[in-house]
DNA sequence: ACAATATGAAACCTTTTGGTTTTATTTTGT
DNA sequence: ACAAAATAAAACCAAAAGGTTTCATATTGT
């Protein structure tokens, strides 16, 4: 069964994973040489985070490079947002200034 | 042991749970009342939100008002923010705009 | 051709998670 | 005073999560 995007995003290997790829594609074994766990552990994250749209993998050859695919991210983005008037009010003024600026 | 605020918005009872208090403060049984499951269940949600700050527990009595308090979703924010050139490049544009408008 | 490389997949294990039922405690209304 | 209400807390349970080891498969370089 494939995860929520919260759900892939709450557990802090996947976050680094998102972290690496995000900077760079590589490959698994790439990825697998920052993490004391093993290659299936990694393995394991990596497919989690591609069943919820996150990664992208390209087949190479015997490799697969794993591409970052953010867009999904968005879905937090958004719930977060509705909430952002709890921790920064400045947000709110930042929307006006847009809403200003529509026309430029 | 306390989660990670990760880890507290990944599953959707608690995520309705901050939903339901950040429109308006109410006792457990209130909340209980939501879900279709028991109120020791809701409990441990709502303590597991307690615990990593995101929510407020008033005694009154003999009840326990919730109270949302949310300013710790930005750490989510903030690490959302990083990769959202990913899924929307507006928001480039948008920082832009406030960078323009730093001096009103 | 074939050893080495990069990976996938299955079987297994332990801990965590999300739920339950049961019991106890504190506060309130009459 | 005392029954009802609101909750806490403990014991328990099944399933999911996160890891491991082991084995199989496909691709590459020499």
């Amino acid at each position: 069964m494939s995860k929520s995007v919260f759900q892939a995003i709450a557990d802090p290997t996947r976050r680094k994973i998102i972290g690496l790829v995000s900077n760079q594609s590589c490959n698994l074994n790439e990825l697998v040489s920052n993490f004391s766990m093993t290659r299936p552990a990694v393995a394991k994250h990596v497919k989690i985070l591609e069943d919820c749209g996150l990664l992208r993998i390209e087949k190479r050859g015997r490799e697969r490079y794993c591409h970052a695919q953010l867009h999904n991210l968005g879905e937090i983005a958004l719930w977060v947002h509705q909430y952002r008037r709890f921790w920064n009010d400045n947000l709110d003024r930042l929307e006006d200034i847009l809403r200003n600026n529509k026309d430029n």
